[in-house]
DNA sequence: TTGTAAGCGTTATCAG
DNA sequence: CTGATAACGCTTACAA
């Protein structure tokens, strides 16, 4: 039901023309008469002809795909843990309606997949770059078993690839460096040899804490940090610091609390600060942290200890995840503009892989302070956020 | 800074040996020495050697990749439209706080991108399987200039392709159906040649309909359609008449009222029943919609008319889009296992490739009737529809 | 356990 | 405008 494919050579004997006019029609490259494009046009159709990616590749020397490597997330445990517990769900056929479950509600703190849409936007932005610029793009969570085998197999059918720091061992990146360009996204690090795209973390954070000093007056604060070592969030603690510094507050030399982006251990770090509180400690002005997760975890042990946000203590985050927007109370954050970020990328890559000599370079995109409710009332915000709505 | 790229046949050369062995260790087939191997993986360390996805899917006749033809959604408009007034916002280099612009919460009504995350999550689940067969994946969203050749492109470099019902011309589909093996992911329509990868669309919503008519005694229910001869919009529909027809109420022959899927006409929907009602009309017990997003219009109308619901009349979607669990009333509706349809998608079309001989088969997955506020208060949900959650 | 040799389906380089 | 012809880098019988 679908014996030997046909080739190019197929077409041009069935159009009477050599494969070298084929090829030509096929790239729009060169003249071609109108009669021999017709006739090529008719035997493709006729023939289902369908170019063979492989060959043009090994001809041309080049792809005309990217890759895009995206760390795992939460939520894909999910889909792992599931296949063990599979076998009934699924059933070929069309049963009665008996076999719809019904739940009330949700699990309203149910993980909104893909890094709460994060990565999700990511590849779209990078897809649409890369439909902008004729390439195909192909996507890999960098999984743990047979990582080097699966990234190098990437890395032999792509033109250029776009990696998320931090995804990969630096020795396979270099390995996969030395075949094609790469493009670092996030996390600025040490100088490096390859091209990246990143957000103004510092410059984020520094408006922020700017805000909380200057339009809330608080002047006690503190950064909830990430591991020691990531880039991001050292950039991030600097601009915290700066706006400190900038204000005659003495900044800390080094953040005295620690998280790891997670919201359980965002939730920890709360507890620390409750049972603190117990024991006569007092609570900062406001946590500062590196991103929406660990502030939704700190979101969560306040409410059910009795501490509000933000008469008793300012929270905010960084990222801008859609969670930040429904929180109780909604979370004051930095926002990245995803879906840039991986059209950034692509763009950069593109530009690359066309001029591979020119230096690496390191692009910054612009982040948004957004105000919500745990950092304080403000003005122009309605009470149910509807304000300015007017679906009728 | 990236000469001529070694090739296997270097490798083979600086091991020794011939270019079988090197293909031998590469692809784990066959038997080689302890010492041959060693050999081999060494040059291709110093070599920094990756084999070339090109030449080895010419060579082997197939790619080791599945495709994902997913349909434009809204929100890539978005992404287009921005490229012309882009100038600004993107700036190499460290620039100052001052150009992070504050804003005070963001338009609650904001498009999640992506369909409501709905696609992203197909993409999600089709990674995952792909990664377990051992394929790469690569995705592309069906735009309008050069869709034929871009899908033909796709179609050239995969062994098999998942295609969103609808987001392919026929003959296109059928072009690339002759070349590769191809799973249509929702949508029955007419019998066809091609594998199917569905839901539960009629049993959901008849099970949501038992549960109006039943649990809540509403007896006069509409049922709010899409487009005609949409597959999906069909079985929806024969779901809603089974479950009346069942509590001896008469069904409908066809919908009465007819959106689009998008919110915008669902909220013409409803201001054209709100009209009827200032001249006298009357509501039915429940608007039973085809999708999340027209339910959502129809709320944010009546919302804005002072009609209650679920007091004046129940509202229900299709879906399960997130957005439908943050309205106001929180939407009940029926849950598509999104991440699920993409895994399974890509499983069906492994196996496929595996067996291309077998007959087409479709595949039904399974769906959940959620129970939120827009059907009447239902008693395990909390207030807050916090219940349950114990985060300290 | 290893090697030889013949392609795989296109593109690219030259000549017409 | 068109057509030979030689790669492109790897897999795969088949042979040793």
């Amino acid at each position: 039901m679908r014996g030997p494919v046909p080739t190019l050579r197929d077409v041009a004997e069935r159009a009477g023309v050599s494969p070298t006019t084929v090829s030509r029609v096929i790239n729009a490259s060169g003249f071609v008469s109108r009669e021999a494009r017709a006739a090529i046009r008719q035997a493709i159709d006729e023939l289902g002809y369908v170019p063979s990616a492989s060959a043009r590749g090994l001809a041309s020397r080049h792809t005309a795909m990217v890759g895009l490597c995206l760390p795992v997330v939460d939520a894909d445990t999910d889909l792992a843990d599931r296949s063990d517990r599979r076998p009934p769900p699924r059933v070929p056929g069309l049963p009665g309606a008996e076999t719809v479950p019904v739940v009330v509600d949700t699990d309203p703190e149910a993980i909104i997949s893909w890094g709460g849409m994060y990565f999700g936007e990511v590849v779209r932005g990078a897809e649409f770059a890369a439909w902008e610029a004729g390439l195909a793009i192909t996507v890999a969570m960098t999984r743990a078993p047979d990582l080097e085998a699966r990234v190098l197999n990437m890395a032999g059918r792509v033109d250029g690839m776009v990696v998320v720091s931090g995804t990969l061992p630096d020795d396979l990146l270099e390995h996969v460096a030395r075949r094609v360009p790469v493009v670092i996204l996030t996390g600025l690090g040490p100088e490096s040899a390859h091209d990246r795209v990143t957000v103004r973390n510092a410059e984020g954070v520094e408006r922020l804490v700017e805000h909380l000093l200057t339009d809330h007056g608080i002047t006690s604060l503190e950064y909830v940090a990430a591991p020691e070592g990531t880039p991001d969030d050292e950039e991030r603690f600097r601009g915290f610091c700066r706006a400190l510094t900038r204000a005659g507050i003495e900044a800390p030399a080094a953040p005295r609390l620690r998280g790891d982006w997670e919201r359980g251990r965002g939730r920890e770090i709360a507890r620390g600060l409750v049972d603190g509180l117990g024991r006569g400690g007092t609570l900062p002005g406001a946590l500062v942290c590196c991103n929406d997760n660990t502030a939704l975890g700190l979101l969560d042990v306040f409410a059910a200890h009795g501490v509000r946000v933000p008469e008793d203590v300012v929270v905010t985050g960084f990222d801008g995840v859609e969670a930040a927007r429904t929180s109780a109370p909604p979370l004051t954050t930095v926002e990245q503009p995803m879906a840039e970020l991986g059209r950034a990328a692509v763009e950069v890559l593109t530009a690359r892989i066309a001029a591979p000599a020119r230096r690496a370079a390191t692009t910054s995109l612009p982040v948004t302070v957004v105000l919500r409710g745990s950092c304080g009332a403000h003005p122009p915000v309605g009470v149910d956020g509807r304000a300015g709505e007017d679906p009728a």
